[in-house]
DNA sequence: ATTTAGTAAACTGTTGACAATCTTCTGTAG
DNA sequence: CTACAGAAGATTGTCAACAGTTTACTAAAT
């Protein structure tokens, strides 16, 4: 669904975009892809080596992913590829709730019939995948689930401001960590979203898509926590010290 | 509440963003001003000059404004204030409904008698201004008790979406249509909102936080469709051709 | 040995100039 | 009189160099 640019610009997008949007996905690529650690600064020069261009489309990029809140601006320091602490996270998690339940809200209201039979047919794939407990399988079925529901809202400010947060959470990179059984326990939520949008109840779409990120996170927290026994994330995890 | 940066630079406003913030937010008041009127292409060069700088800054704004989604950027043609049509309008009240609905949902489970009390006193004060029929007295009161709801939330991303979404609305320039019993209706829905936080109710909150929205979108609409008796806003109102 | 002052390197912030693209104006042909 | 082609002007996109700040290193003093 969301477009993966690959590292040489592919065509189109040098068009298109004119090497200040070239440069900007492939920033991004680095950042999403751990290749630019959590944390790190990035050097303006060196990604400008790296892509053989200029400092200026290097910065301009850089600029426009501090607003998109991949990377944090320190005057006369340069720019640090965001770090997650706990809160962090939690504050992404509960505004990806809102925006979750918004979207099934407002499809609720005119959602075809067509659109939840294509919605029924990957909650079954998913069915599939949960009882196979293959994660692999699951997880890009489930995307599109929520991927689809969000673009059939047709509010292209929510679809932004979603597909921008999710990037954000990549950056807090704990996939892998979920439990077989945490797999059902999601499709289940996910067969009562498709109910709520199938009684065309916007207030009750609304409940159960929110829901379903609010346990989503209960149980990403859960698996956390008793993975790193030593004690939860901490709430401040060395920045680069933003002041002395 | 929110900073406004006067128009010029004040002091400590360009030791801390050094020159590029200075101009990002010297655009924004010119945007949001007027002054630059919507629709119309915002000129570097002009910008620059104006504001005694380089273009480089200029264009690092301009960028961290289209990102924003004040400005519109079109390749090789320069970037341009953005246009709002009655689709767009529809999307930023549907997401603001959304988000203030998740603000109060939020509150809901955590906020204190105190904080219960200061939002009581700001819907008293509107309500002396709503029955004088004072928009003037009523506008800044009502912002502020929906500011003072976000900030209480204290998720950093969602006031920072909420305002961004704001500042976008402020594009369609629509204010001071309202009629004085349409104050009247909006702070029964403020005390509506008041009592479910004082639930604290999670779901009711939202509900409550998100028929306010609804209802200010219905009463705009209807308020704006009076007033151009001819039809309603164009659905697309002489974009500046973005493609051939 | 540790701390502190001083110096050099690295990096960001900013600028002005050059290249590519688009827009506008003018003149000519139909 | 209208439509089209071409040139001139304006504007964006890109680059390389300069200035100011921060960081890292070195050496002397306690």
């Amino acid at each position: 669904m969301t477009d993966l640019t690959a590292a040489i610009p592919t065509i189109a997008q040098l068009r298109e975009n004119s090497l200040s949007g070239v440069v900007r996905h492939e920033i991004e690529r680095l950042i999403l892809s751990g290749e630019l650690p959590t944390g790190s600064r990035v050097n303006e020069n060196a990604i400008s080596l790296r892509l053989g261009v200029s400092r200026g489309p290097v910065r301009e990029a850089c600029r426009a992913l501090v607003e998109l809140g991949l990377l944090r601006l320190i005057p006369n320091r340069g720019v640090f590829v965001r770090r997650m602490d706990r809160h962090d996270v939690e504050e992404v998690y509960d505004l990806r709730a809102g925006l979750t339940g918004l979207a099934g809200s407002l499809l609720a209201s005119k959602i075809t019939d067509a659109e939840i039979e294509r919605l029924r047919a990957l909650v079954a794939d998913m069915d599939e995948a949960a009882d196979a407990g293959d994660f692999r399988q699951f997880y890009p079925v489930n995307l599109e689930f929520h991927d689809v529901i969000l673009q059939l809202t047709g509010n292209s400010r929510l679809i932004k401001n979603y597909q921008a947060l999710v990037k954000e959470f990549q950056l807090f990179r704990t996939h892998g960590l979920v439990q077989s059984d945490a797999l059902k326990e999601s499709n289940a939520e996910h067969r009562a979203i498709l109910a709520a949008l199938d009684s065309r109840d916007p207030a009750i779409a609304y409940q159960a898509s929110f829901r379903h990120v609010q346990h989503g996170k209960q149980r990403m927290f859960a698996a956390f926590d008793k993975l790193t026994q030593a004690g939860p994330l901490p709430a401040e995890p060395a920045e680069p010290r933003p002041i002395e």
